[in-house]
DNA sequence: AACATCAATCGTAATATTGCAATATTATGG
DNA sequence: CCATAATATTGCAATATTACGATTGATGTT
């Protein structure tokens, strides 16, 4: 054991839960805000701005790359990181509407 | 190694990446959503409706309860379980406000 | 009290994630 | 082609997560 059985759910059940994986640490969400804010791209600036290991940026970009939540292009010796729109406005949509299932006060223990 | 580096990290940023770990799991998801759409409480009927075993969805409700996201009350011998709005609202704000952050199509690579 | 029921906890095994040093790869400039 | 710079990959160690059987604890029933 010890492996997540996603048999038993369902398809958009996965699809949030590993929505949720990929922002699920913070040097994850800490690219994806620098990259919001700077809204241009940078290349691994980001090793000095987070204070990890190239390698293990390079990883987490890898796996925000994964999941369509990132691009980079080539420019260089270097790589131009930016938000894939696309993608970060179907997780907003997603969890919009995972969170909008209204939630009534007081209709409980 | 292995373990998060969280003081490299804002609070804000910890705290968004912990919301989104409490919701990294299918599991969970659906113990989520089921409790949403009954909108009353249940007690551990999720065991028979998801198909893992009692230990496991014991431990998937301590992780949610952990994070506020539901709270539980005795009823005797078994458990009334329910979302807490309080914490549902917070982390739909949460991620609205993480979201919003205007992606401007086409400023990129 | 004895028993049944349900949920939490413990102990353990399997797998996943995080992090980094070392190495490999890719592109540019000389 | 060679050296350099930037990023990716590999291999490994440490820690975390997932899952479950077995046990324990609490509560209600007879």
């Amino acid at each position: 054991m010890g492996a997540t059985k996603t048999d038993l759910f369902t398809k958009q059940q996965n699809d949030i839960a590993n929505m949720a994986k990929a922002l699920a640490h913070p040097a994850r969400i800490a690219i994806l805000q620098h990259l919001v804010k700077i809204n241009a791209c940078i290349g691994g600036d980001l090793v000095e701005e987070l204070g990890l290991a190239q390698a293990t940026i390079s990883q987490h970009l890898k796996e925000l790359k994964a999941v369509g939540l990132i691009q980079g292009t080539v420019e260089g010796t270097s790589i131009c990181y930016c938000i894939n729109p696309k993608t970060w406005m179907q997780y907003r949509n997603l969890f919009d509407k995972f969170f909008d299932s209204s939630v009534t006060e007081g209709s409980c223990c």
